[in-house]
RNA sequence: GGCGUUAUGGUGUAACUGGUUAACACGUCGCCCUCUCAAGGCGAAGAGUCCGGGUUCGAGCCCCGGUAACGCUACCA
Protein backbone atom coordinates (compact mmCIF):
# COMPACT_ATOMS: atom_id res chain seq x y z
CA UNK A 1 0.00 0.00 0.00
CA UNK A 2 1.62 3.49 -1.45
CA UNK A 3 0.38 6.49 0.33
CA UNK A 4 1.16 9.89 -1.10
CA UNK A 5 2.61 12.58 0.69
CA UNK A 6 0.04 14.94 0.52
CA UNK A 7 -2.21 11.46 2.26
CA UNK A 8 0.39 11.35 5.01
CA UNK A 9 0.52 14.81 6.22
CA UNK A 10 -3.48 14.76 6.61
CA UNK A 11 -3.79 12.23 8.91
CA UNK A 12 -1.99 13.21 11.67
CA UNK A 13 -2.10 17.09 11.72
CA UNK A 14 -5.60 16.42 12.98
CA UNK A 15 -5.47 13.22 14.94
CA UNK A 16 -1.57 12.95 17.36
CA UNK A 17 -2.61 13.45 20.66
CA UNK A 18 1.39 13.65 22.07
CA UNK A 19 2.46 17.37 22.33
CA UNK A 20 4.71 17.72 19.40
CA UNK A 21 8.81 17.72 20.31
CA UNK A 22 11.59 17.64 18.10
CA UNK A 23 15.33 18.13 18.28
CA UNK A 24 18.11 19.22 16.81
CA UNK A 25 21.31 17.07 17.54
CA UNK A 26 24.65 18.90 16.27
CA UNK A 27 27.82 17.54 17.14
CA UNK A 28 30.72 19.16 18.66
CA UNK A 29 33.15 18.78 16.02
CA UNK A 30 34.33 22.00 15.02
CA UNK A 31 32.98 25.25 13.71
CA UNK A 32 29.00 25.39 14.49
CA UNK A 33 28.00 24.81 10.30
CA UNK A 34 25.10 26.22 8.64
CA UNK A 35 23.33 23.25 8.38
CA UNK A 36 23.16 23.34 11.50
CA UNK A 37 21.43 26.48 11.70
CA UNK A 38 19.18 25.54 8.77
CA UNK A 39 17.80 22.40 9.97
CA UNK A 40 17.63 23.95 13.69
CA UNK A 41 15.22 26.69 12.32
CA UNK A 42 13.07 24.01 10.50
CA UNK A 43 12.77 22.14 13.66
CA UNK A 44 12.01 25.56 16.11
CA UNK A 45 9.19 26.72 13.13
CA UNK A 46 7.78 23.51 13.64
CA UNK A 47 7.53 22.81 17.20
CA UNK A 48 6.82 26.67 17.75
CA UNK A 49 3.81 26.58 15.14
CA UNK A 50 2.42 23.68 17.10
CA UNK A 51 2.82 24.88 20.33
CA UNK A 52 5.67 21.84 20.91
CA UNK A 53 8.83 21.74 22.25
CA UNK A 54 12.64 22.62 20.71
CA UNK A 55 15.26 20.46 22.57
CA UNK A 56 18.93 21.01 21.98
CA UNK A 57 20.99 18.09 22.28
CA UNK A 58 24.45 17.33 22.06
CA UNK A 59 25.77 14.61 20.06
CA UNK A 60 29.28 14.14 21.37
CA UNK A 61 29.91 9.97 20.78
CA UNK A 62 32.59 10.75 18.90
CA UNK A 63 35.42 11.10 21.10
CA UNK A 64 38.32 11.34 18.00
CA UNK A 65 36.63 14.38 16.75
CA UNK A 66 35.87 16.36 19.54
CA UNK A 67 36.30 19.99 19.86
CA UNK A 68 36.30 21.36 23.43
CA UNK A 69 35.14 24.67 22.00
CA UNK A 70 32.36 23.47 19.58
CA UNK A 71 29.56 23.00 22.29
CA UNK A 72 29.76 26.56 23.69
CA UNK A 73 30.25 27.93 19.57
CA UNK A 74 26.87 25.95 19.05
CA UNK A 75 24.97 27.69 22.06
CA UNK A 76 26.36 31.14 20.83
CA UNK A 77 26.24 30.85 16.54
CA UNK A 78 22.46 29.99 17.44
CA UNK A 79 21.29 32.44 20.13
CA UNK A 80 22.74 34.71 17.85
CA UNK A 81 20.30 33.70 15.09
CA UNK A 82 17.93 34.42 17.42
CA UNK A 83 16.99 30.68 18.22
CA UNK A 84 16.05 29.37 21.47
CA UNK A 85 15.14 26.15 22.88
CA UNK A 86 13.13 24.64 25.44
CA UNK A 87 15.43 22.32 26.67
CA UNK A 88 19.31 21.52 26.22
CA UNK A 89 22.33 21.07 28.27
CA UNK A 90 22.69 25.03 29.23
CA UNK A 91 18.99 25.34 30.37
CA UNK A 92 18.26 21.76 31.34
CA UNK A 93 15.17 19.74 31.38
CA UNK A 94 12.96 17.13 32.68
CA UNK A 95 14.54 14.42 30.02
CA UNK A 96 18.48 15.29 31.05
CA UNK A 97 21.09 14.71 30.51
CA UNK A 98 21.17 16.20 27.03
CA UNK A 99 24.77 15.56 26.26
CA UNK A 100 25.29 12.23 25.00
CA UNK A 101 28.60 11.72 26.88
CA UNK A 102 26.52 11.76 29.92
CA UNK A 103 24.26 9.36 28.70
CA UNK A 104 26.51 6.35 28.54
CA UNK A 105 25.03 4.31 30.85
CA UNK A 106 21.42 4.38 29.36
CA UNK A 107 22.96 3.38 26.14
CA UNK A 108 24.62 0.45 28.22
CA UNK A 109 21.55 -0.55 29.48
CA UNK A 110 19.76 -0.68 26.14
CA UNK A 111 22.19 -2.46 24.51
CA UNK A 112 21.93 -5.31 27.02
CA UNK A 113 18.40 -5.40 26.38
CA UNK A 114 19.04 -5.72 22.68
CA UNK A 115 21.87 -8.09 23.52
CA UNK A 116 19.43 -10.06 25.54
CA UNK A 117 16.23 -10.41 22.80
CA UNK A 118 18.72 -11.46 20.36
CA UNK A 119 18.38 -7.81 17.94
CA UNK A 120 21.79 -7.67 18.61
CA UNK A 121 25.23 -9.54 18.63
CA UNK A 122 28.65 -8.88 19.91
CA UNK A 123 31.19 -8.84 16.94
CA UNK A 124 34.99 -8.91 17.94
CA UNK A 125 36.95 -8.33 14.56
CA UNK A 126 39.59 -5.25 14.83
CA UNK A 127 38.89 -2.16 13.11
CA UNK A 128 41.96 -3.33 10.92
CA UNK A 129 40.11 -7.01 10.28
CA UNK A 130 37.01 -5.31 9.06
CA UNK A 131 38.98 -2.72 6.91
CA UNK A 132 41.02 -5.46 5.14
CA UNK A 133 37.79 -7.03 3.88
CA UNK A 134 36.19 -3.87 3.04
CA UNK A 135 39.42 -3.49 0.38
CA UNK A 136 38.42 -6.63 -0.83
CA UNK A 137 35.31 -6.46 -1.62
CA UNK A 138 35.84 -2.70 -3.01
CA UNK A 139 38.75 -4.61 -5.04
CA UNK A 140 36.22 -7.28 -6.33
CA UNK A 141 33.47 -4.58 -7.20
CA UNK A 142 31.76 -6.42 -4.40
CA UNK A 143 28.96 -4.20 -2.50
CA UNK A 144 31.16 -3.58 1.09
CA UNK A 145 29.44 -4.56 3.57
CA UNK A 146 29.54 -6.64 7.29
CA UNK A 147 30.41 -9.99 6.23
CA UNK A 148 28.43 -11.10 9.07
CA UNK A 149 31.54 -13.64 10.68
CA UNK A 150 30.43 -12.66 14.03
CA UNK A 151 26.65 -13.19 13.73
CA UNK A 152 25.95 -16.17 15.14
CA UNK A 153 28.96 -16.67 17.52
CA UNK A 154 28.07 -19.43 19.77
CA UNK A 155 27.89 -18.78 23.75
CA UNK A 156 31.20 -20.71 24.13
CA UNK A 157 33.00 -18.85 21.02
CA UNK A 158 31.61 -15.54 22.52
CA UNK A 159 32.43 -16.63 26.39
CA UNK A 160 36.45 -17.18 24.56
CA UNK A 161 36.71 -14.44 23.49
CA UNK A 162 35.68 -12.29 26.18
CA UNK A 163 38.52 -14.61 28.01
CA UNK A 164 40.93 -12.83 26.34
CA UNK A 165 39.85 -9.56 26.57
CA UNK A 166 38.91 -9.19 23.14
CA UNK A 167 37.26 -5.88 22.35
CA UNK A 168 34.50 -6.16 20.98
CA UNK A 169 31.60 -4.12 19.50
CA UNK A 170 27.83 -4.84 19.29
CA UNK A 171 25.62 -4.94 16.18
CA UNK A 172 22.33 -4.43 15.13
CA UNK A 173 21.04 -7.83 13.76
CA UNK A 174 18.88 -6.96 10.56
CA UNK A 175 16.50 -9.40 9.06
CA UNK A 176 17.69 -11.65 6.03
CA UNK A 177 15.32 -11.49 4.77
CA UNK A 178 12.33 -9.20 3.70
CA UNK A 179 11.92 -5.22 3.92
CA UNK A 180 11.65 -2.11 6.06
CA UNK A 181 9.08 0.24 4.75
CA UNK A 182 8.71 3.51 6.83
CA UNK A 183 6.56 7.27 6.15
CA UNK A 184 8.73 9.93 5.18
CA UNK A 185 6.34 13.06 5.24
CA UNK A 186 7.22 14.70 2.45
CA UNK A 187 7.97 12.18 0.16
CA UNK A 188 5.41 8.85 0.99
CA UNK A 189 6.97 5.54 1.55
CA UNK A 190 10.50 4.15 1.30
CA UNK A 191 11.75 0.88 1.31
CA UNK A 192 14.94 -1.03 1.77
CA UNK A 193 15.33 -4.62 1.72
CA UNK A 194 17.14 -5.88 4.22
CA UNK A 195 20.02 -7.08 2.15
CA UNK A 196 20.78 -3.95 1.24
CA UNK A 197 21.09 -2.62 5.58
CA UNK A 198 24.42 -3.35 7.06
CA UNK A 199 24.85 -4.77 10.26
CA UNK A 200 25.73 -1.72 11.55
CA UNK A 201 27.67 -0.96 14.85
CA UNK A 202 25.41 0.17 17.54
CA UNK A 203 28.44 0.23 20.33
CA UNK A 204 31.84 1.08 19.72
CA UNK A 205 34.59 -0.65 21.08
CA UNK A 206 35.40 2.19 23.23
CA UNK A 207 31.88 1.85 25.28
CA UNK A 208 30.16 4.76 23.35
CA UNK A 209 27.21 4.12 21.22
CA UNK A 210 27.71 5.27 17.51
CA UNK A 211 25.17 7.76 16.39
CA UNK A 212 22.31 5.33 15.08
CA UNK A 213 21.52 3.90 18.73
CA UNK A 214 22.44 7.11 20.79
CA UNK A 215 19.95 8.59 18.37
CA UNK A 216 16.78 6.34 18.60
CA UNK A 217 17.65 5.95 22.10
CA UNK A 218 17.50 9.57 23.34
CA UNK A 219 15.04 10.33 21.11
CA UNK A 220 12.39 7.92 22.28
CA UNK A 221 13.68 8.62 26.22
CA UNK A 222 12.96 12.51 25.06
CA UNK A 223 9.65 11.60 23.91
CA UNK A 224 10.58 12.82 20.54
CA UNK A 225 7.48 12.82 18.45
CA UNK A 226 9.09 14.41 14.89
CA UNK A 227 12.62 13.84 13.27
CA UNK A 228 13.18 16.53 11.20
CA UNK A 229 16.59 16.31 9.59
CA UNK A 230 18.85 16.32 6.22
CA UNK A 231 18.01 13.98 3.78
CA UNK A 232 21.39 12.20 3.68
CA UNK A 233 19.62 10.36 7.21
CA UNK A 234 17.69 8.64 4.32
CA UNK A 235 19.11 5.72 3.81
CA UNK A 236 19.99 5.00 7.63
CA UNK A 237 16.72 5.60 8.27
CA UNK A 238 15.59 1.46 8.32
CA UNK A 239 18.28 0.92 10.96
CA UNK A 240 16.37 3.37 12.82
CA UNK A 241 13.47 1.72 12.00
CA UNK A 242 14.67 -1.46 12.92
CA UNK A 243 15.90 -0.16 15.96
CA UNK A 244 12.54 1.10 17.58
CA UNK A 245 11.33 -1.97 16.46
CA UNK A 246 13.43 -4.21 18.70
CA UNK A 247 13.09 -2.07 21.64
CA UNK A 248 9.70 -2.30 20.71
CA UNK A 249 9.06 1.66 20.85
CA UNK A 250 6.30 3.54 18.59
CA UNK A 251 8.24 5.05 15.31
CA UNK A 252 8.12 9.60 15.62
CA UNK A 253 7.55 10.96 12.10
CA UNK A 254 10.39 11.58 10.14
CA UNK A 255 10.50 14.29 7.79
CA UNK A 256 13.77 14.57 5.63
CA UNK A 257 14.85 17.94 4.46
CA UNK A 258 17.21 18.93 0.94
CA UNK A 259 20.36 19.09 1.00
CA UNK A 260 21.79 22.80 1.43
CA UNK A 261 24.34 22.85 -2.39
CA UNK A 262 27.56 24.12 -3.17
CA UNK A 263 27.30 26.68 -6.66
CA UNK A 264 28.44 22.94 -8.34
CA UNK A 265 24.98 21.05 -6.58
CA UNK A 266 27.39 18.83 -3.94
CA UNK A 267 26.44 18.94 -0.54
CA UNK A 268 27.62 21.77 1.28
CA UNK A 269 30.99 21.87 2.17
CA UNK A 270 33.85 23.82 3.80
CA UNK A 271 35.97 23.53 0.27
CA UNK A 272 33.40 25.48 -1.76
CA UNK A 273 31.72 27.73 0.52
CA UNK A 274 31.79 29.54 3.88
CA UNK A 275 29.51 27.15 5.93
CA UNK A 276 30.92 28.13 9.83
CA UNK A 277 28.48 30.24 11.32
CA UNK A 278 31.29 32.04 13.00
CA UNK A 279 32.03 33.17 9.48
CA UNK A 280 28.78 35.03 8.98
CA UNK A 281 28.74 36.53 12.06
CA UNK A 282 32.36 37.75 11.64
CA UNK A 283 32.19 38.83 8.39
CA UNK A 284 29.33 41.15 8.99
CA UNK A 285 25.87 39.61 7.69
CA UNK A 286 23.22 40.18 10.26
CA UNK A 287 21.59 37.86 11.82
CA UNK A 288 17.96 38.74 10.48
CA UNK A 289 19.46 38.66 6.68
CA UNK A 290 20.74 35.05 7.97
CA UNK A 291 17.62 33.32 9.11
CA UNK A 292 15.91 35.00 6.48
CA UNK A 293 17.25 32.99 3.72
CA UNK A 294 17.69 30.27 5.21
CA UNK A 295 13.99 30.50 5.10
CA UNK A 296 14.32 30.74 1.76
CA UNK A 297 15.91 27.67 0.92
CA UNK A 298 13.82 24.66 0.21
CA UNK A 299 10.75 26.21 -0.21
CA UNK A 300 8.29 26.18 2.59
CA UNK A 301 6.89 30.61 2.36
CA UNK A 302 4.55 31.84 0.16
CA UNK A 303 6.34 33.07 -2.53
CA UNK A 304 5.61 36.53 -4.59
CA UNK A 305 3.87 36.56 -7.91
CA UNK A 306 3.71 40.58 -8.62
CA UNK A 307 6.32 42.93 -9.46
CA UNK A 308 7.95 44.66 -6.15
CA UNK A 309 6.50 41.72 -4.02
CA UNK A 310 8.29 41.92 -0.76
CA UNK A 311 7.22 38.09 0.21
CA UNK A 312 10.69 37.17 0.38
CA UNK A 313 11.36 39.39 3.11
CA UNK A 314 10.66 37.47 6.38
CA UNK A 315 11.57 37.00 9.65
CA UNK A 316 11.24 33.74 12.20
CA UNK A 317 7.25 35.53 13.35
CA UNK A 318 6.90 35.75 9.79
CA UNK A 319 7.34 31.95 9.13
CA UNK A 320 5.84 31.28 12.44
CA UNK A 321 2.20 32.88 10.87
CA UNK A 322 3.12 31.50 7.01
CA UNK A 323 5.99 28.96 6.48
CA UNK A 324 4.18 25.59 5.40
CA UNK A 325 5.68 22.51 5.70
CA UNK A 326 3.39 20.26 2.88
CA UNK A 327 5.08 23.17 0.52
CA UNK A 328 8.81 22.32 1.15
CA UNK A 329 10.22 21.87 -2.49
CA UNK A 330 12.53 18.72 -2.34
CA UNK A 331 15.33 19.72 -4.59
CA UNK A 332 18.74 20.80 -2.92
CA UNK A 333 18.90 24.27 -2.97
CA UNK A 334 22.23 26.39 -3.93
CA UNK A 335 23.65 28.11 -1.05
CA UNK A 336 23.49 31.45 -3.51
CA UNK A 337 26.32 33.50 -1.18
CA UNK A 338 25.10 36.34 -3.89
CA UNK A 339 21.22 36.07 -2.93
CA UNK A 340 22.66 36.27 0.44
CA UNK A 341 24.40 39.43 0.07
CA UNK A 342 21.88 41.03 -1.95
CA UNK A 343 19.29 39.86 1.26
CA UNK A 344 21.82 41.32 3.76
CA UNK A 345 22.75 44.82 2.02
CA UNK A 346 18.58 45.00 2.45
CA UNK A 347 18.60 44.55 5.77
CA UNK A 348 21.17 46.79 6.21
CA UNK A 349 19.46 50.08 4.18
CA UNK A 350 16.73 49.60 6.18
CA UNK A 351 18.74 49.98 10.15
CA UNK A 352 18.59 53.80 11.46
CA UNK A 353 21.58 55.72 10.80
CA UNK A 354 21.72 54.90 14.66
CA UNK A 355 21.62 51.20 14.12
CA UNK A 356 23.90 51.16 11.46
CA UNK A 357 26.42 53.16 13.30
CA UNK A 358 25.91 50.59 16.41
CA UNK A 359 26.39 47.46 13.95
CA UNK A 360 29.41 49.00 12.65
CA UNK A 361 30.83 49.69 16.21
CA UNK A 362 30.09 46.61 17.81
CA UNK A 363 30.43 44.48 14.96
CA UNK A 364 33.31 45.53 12.60
CA UNK A 365 35.22 47.63 15.10
CA UNK A 366 34.46 46.28 18.45
CA UNK A 367 36.60 47.18 21.26
CA UNK A 368 37.53 43.53 21.86
CA UNK A 369 38.58 43.22 17.60
CA UNK A 370 40.44 46.94 18.03
CA UNK A 371 42.36 45.78 21.35
CA UNK A 372 43.64 42.56 19.65
CA UNK A 373 44.69 44.55 17.10
CA UNK A 374 46.31 47.37 18.80
CA UNK A 375 50.07 45.68 19.74
CA UNK A 376 50.45 44.25 16.19
CA UNK A 377 50.58 47.77 14.94
CA UNK A 378 52.21 50.18 17.68
CA UNK A 379 55.47 49.38 17.19
CA UNK A 380 55.19 49.76 13.27
CA UNK A 381 53.45 53.22 12.94
CA UNK A 382 54.68 57.07 13.67
CA UNK A 383 51.46 58.79 13.47
CA UNK A 384 47.73 56.83 14.45
CA UNK A 385 46.84 57.84 10.88
CA UNK A 386 48.78 55.69 9.49
CA UNK A 387 46.64 52.89 11.15
CA UNK A 388 44.86 52.14 8.19
CA UNK A 389 47.37 51.76 5.84
CA UNK A 390 48.84 48.96 7.78
CA UNK A 391 45.50 47.52 9.37
CA UNK A 392 43.11 47.90 6.50
CA UNK A 393 42.81 44.39 5.54
CA UNK A 394 41.53 43.46 8.88
CA UNK A 395 38.62 45.66 7.95
CA UNK A 396 38.01 44.66 4.28
CA UNK A 397 36.33 41.65 2.50
CA UNK A 398 38.41 41.83 -0.83
CA UNK A 399 42.19 42.30 -0.59
CA UNK A 400 43.14 40.20 -3.86
CA UNK A 401 46.64 40.92 -4.54
CA UNK A 402 48.13 41.15 -7.84
CA UNK A 403 50.48 38.74 -9.44
CA UNK A 404 53.57 40.62 -8.66
CA UNK A 405 52.67 40.91 -5.05
CA UNK A 406 51.82 37.06 -4.31
CA UNK A 407 53.93 34.91 -6.82
CA UNK A 408 57.83 34.83 -5.71
CA UNK A 409 60.63 36.12 -7.97
CA UNK A 410 61.60 32.27 -8.50
CA UNK A 411 58.22 30.48 -8.87
CA UNK A 412 55.50 30.69 -11.61
CA UNK A 413 51.99 31.53 -11.02
CA UNK A 414 50.68 28.23 -11.16
CA UNK A 415 52.83 26.64 -8.77
CA UNK A 416 52.57 28.79 -6.49
CA UNK A 417 48.54 28.77 -6.76
CA UNK A 418 49.00 25.06 -6.71
CA UNK A 419 50.70 26.05 -3.47
CA UNK A 420 48.54 28.12 -1.89
CA UNK A 421 46.14 25.37 -2.40
CA UNK A 422 48.12 23.22 -0.53
CA UNK A 423 48.47 26.29 2.03
CA UNK A 424 44.55 25.84 2.64
CA UNK A 425 44.42 22.10 2.70
CA UNK A 426 46.95 22.34 5.98
CA UNK A 427 45.43 25.69 7.54
CA UNK A 428 42.07 23.76 7.37
CA UNK A 429 42.89 21.20 9.76
CA UNK A 430 45.07 22.88 11.54
CA UNK A 431 44.27 24.16 15.26
CA UNK A 432 44.11 27.90 14.97
CA UNK A 433 47.37 28.92 17.88
CA UNK A 434 50.75 30.44 16.93
CA UNK A 435 52.45 27.30 17.58
CA UNK A 436 50.52 24.94 15.33
CA UNK A 437 50.29 27.29 12.82
CA UNK A 438 53.72 27.55 13.10
CA UNK A 439 54.89 24.04 13.16
CA UNK A 440 52.00 23.11 10.61
CA UNK A 441 53.20 25.53 7.75
CA UNK A 442 56.45 24.98 7.83
CA UNK A 443 56.11 21.44 7.56
CA UNK A 444 54.14 22.05 4.40
CA UNK A 445 57.41 24.15 2.90
CA UNK A 446 59.68 21.26 4.16
CA UNK A 447 57.85 18.86 2.60
CA UNK A 448 56.79 20.89 -0.59
CA UNK A 449 60.39 22.09 -1.17
CA UNK A 450 59.47 26.10 -0.19
CA UNK A 451 62.10 28.27 2.00
CA UNK A 452 59.90 29.70 5.20
CA UNK A 453 59.92 33.13 3.32
CA UNK A 454 58.54 32.35 0.12
CA UNK A 455 55.50 30.09 2.25
CA UNK A 456 54.92 33.18 4.42
CA UNK A 457 54.89 35.72 2.12
CA UNK A 458 52.52 34.18 -0.24
CA UNK A 459 50.23 33.70 2.78
CA UNK A 460 50.64 37.25 4.15
CA UNK A 461 49.87 38.35 0.22
CA UNK A 462 46.96 36.50 0.34
CA UNK A 463 45.08 37.34 3.59
CA UNK A 464 46.46 41.04 3.73
CA UNK A 465 46.93 41.68 0.18
CA UNK A 466 50.40 43.24 0.55
CA UNK A 467 54.12 42.36 0.89
CA UNK A 468 54.19 44.57 4.48
CA UNK A 469 51.99 43.39 7.06
CA UNK A 470 52.11 43.09 11.02
CA UNK A 471 53.65 39.91 11.70
CA UNK A 472 51.31 37.07 9.85
CA UNK A 473 50.65 33.98 12.39
CA UNK A 474 49.48 36.80 14.76
CA UNK A 475 47.43 38.59 12.27
CA UNK A 476 45.67 35.01 11.48
CA UNK A 477 45.01 34.44 14.79
CA UNK A 478 42.77 37.70 15.14
CA UNK A 479 41.29 37.94 11.99
CA UNK A 480 39.60 34.47 12.68
CA UNK A 481 40.42 31.21 11.21
CA UNK A 482 37.28 30.83 9.50
CA UNK A 483 37.42 34.16 7.72
CA UNK A 484 41.27 33.88 7.24
CA UNK A 485 40.44 30.33 5.73
CA UNK A 486 37.54 32.39 3.12
CA UNK A 487 40.13 34.25 2.07
CA UNK A 488 42.74 31.84 1.20
CA UNK A 489 39.72 29.74 -0.60
CA UNK A 490 38.77 32.38 -2.44
CA UNK A 491 42.32 33.35 -3.31
CA UNK A 492 42.38 30.00 -4.98
CA UNK A 493 39.29 29.56 -6.29
CA UNK A 494 39.70 32.63 -7.91
CA UNK A 495 43.14 32.45 -9.33
CA UNK A 496 42.15 29.02 -10.99
CA UNK A 497 38.94 30.60 -12.86
CA UNK A 498 41.19 33.36 -14.24
CA UNK A 499 43.90 29.98 -15.09
CA UNK A 500 40.64 28.66 -17.17
CA UNK A 501 39.87 32.14 -18.75
CA UNK A 502 43.48 32.15 -20.07
CA UNK A 503 43.56 28.84 -21.70
C1' G B 1 29.51 -1.15 -8.14
C1' G B 2 24.85 -1.49 -4.78
C1' C B 3 20.75 1.10 -2.63
C1' G B 4 18.00 5.59 -2.04
C1' U B 5 16.40 10.51 -3.24
C1' U B 6 15.70 14.43 -6.60
C1' A B 7 14.89 16.98 -11.40
C1' U B 8 10.93 24.35 -13.76
C1' G B 9 15.72 30.31 -16.86
C1' G B 10 22.73 30.92 -14.24
C1' U B 11 20.51 30.80 -8.74
C1' G B 12 16.09 30.55 -5.13
C1' U B 13 11.13 29.75 -5.75
C1' A B 14 5.63 30.09 -8.18
C1' A B 15 1.97 28.06 -11.33
C1' C B 16 -5.44 26.26 -7.18
C1' U B 17 -7.62 19.52 -7.37
C1' G B 18 -4.19 18.86 -15.61
C1' G B 19 -6.92 24.52 -18.59
C1' U B 20 -5.07 30.44 -22.34
C1' U B 21 1.64 33.77 -24.67
C1' A B 22 5.29 29.33 -17.62
C1' A B 23 5.10 34.12 -12.80
C1' C B 24 8.22 36.64 -8.90
C1' A B 25 13.03 37.60 -6.68
C1' C B 26 18.56 37.43 -7.04
C1' G B 27 22.16 37.81 -10.83
C1' U B 28 23.29 39.72 -15.95
C1' C B 29 22.64 43.70 -19.71
C1' G B 30 20.66 48.63 -21.15
C1' C B 31 18.42 53.40 -19.97
C1' C B 32 17.07 57.33 -16.23
C1' C B 33 18.65 59.88 -11.78
C1' U B 34 23.63 61.63 -10.42
C1' C B 35 30.31 64.84 -9.23
C1' U B 36 31.66 59.01 -8.71
C1' C B 37 29.90 54.52 -6.81
C1' A B 38 25.85 52.42 -4.61
C1' A B 39 20.67 52.83 -3.61
C1' G B 40 16.19 53.94 -6.31
C1' G B 41 13.14 54.07 -10.98
C1' C B 42 12.25 52.04 -15.96
C1' G B 43 13.22 48.25 -19.44
C1' A B 44 15.53 43.82 -21.86
C1' A B 45 17.65 39.15 -22.62
C1' G B 46 17.35 34.40 -20.50
C1' A B 47 13.54 28.25 -19.25
C1' G B 48 8.97 25.82 -23.01
C1' U B 49 9.45 22.77 -17.39
C1' C B 50 16.06 16.49 -17.72
C1' C B 51 15.08 13.10 -22.18
C1' G B 52 11.72 9.58 -24.85
C1' G B 53 7.08 7.51 -25.16
C1' G B 54 1.85 7.25 -23.46
C1' U B 55 -3.19 8.89 -21.43
C1' U B 56 -6.19 13.36 -22.56
C1' C B 57 -9.78 18.07 -26.38
C1' G B 58 -5.60 19.81 -23.36
C1' A B 59 0.33 17.81 -19.17
C1' G B 60 5.38 21.36 -15.76
C1' C B 61 1.40 18.72 -12.99
C1' C B 62 -1.05 11.73 -14.38
C1' C B 63 1.36 6.72 -16.32
C1' C B 64 5.68 3.88 -18.33
C1' G B 65 10.85 3.73 -19.67
C1' G B 66 15.47 6.04 -19.64
C1' U B 67 19.26 9.79 -18.18
C1' A B 68 21.78 12.88 -14.98
C1' A B 69 22.85 15.02 -10.36
C1' C B 70 23.11 14.30 -5.35
C1' G B 71 23.18 11.29 -0.82
C1' C B 72 24.40 6.81 1.83
C1' U B 73 27.49 2.62 1.34
C1' A B 74 32.79 3.77 8.82
C1' C B 75 33.92 1.10 15.65
C1' C B 76 31.82 9.83 11.68
C1' A B 77 27.71 12.35 12.51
Amino acid sequence: MISGPNELMTDHSTSSAAPIRVRIAPSPTGDPHVGTAYIGLLNYIYAKQRGGQFVLRIEDTDRTRFVATSEQEIFDSLHWLGLQWDEGPDVGGPYGPYRQSERTEIYREHVELLLANGTAYKAFETAEELEAVRQSQMAAKLPSRYNGAHRELTAAQIAAFEAEGRPYVVRLKVPVDGETVFRDELRGNIAFAHKQVDDQVLMKSDGFPTYHLANVVDDHLMRITDVIRAEEWISSTPKHVLLYKAFGWDLPRFWHMPLLRNADKGKISKRKNPVSLIFYRQAGFLPEAVINFLGLMGGGMPAPTEKNDTAEIFDIAGMLERFDFAKISLGGPVFDLVKLKWLNGEYLRKLTPEAFFHQLRHVLFSDDYLRQIAPLVQTRIETLGQFGDLADFFFRDDVTPAAEVFVPKKRTLEETVAFAGEQLAVLEGCDWSLEALETTLKALGTAKEWSVKENFMLLRAIVTGRTTSPPLLESLIVFGKARSLDRVRRFVDGQKKLANGRK
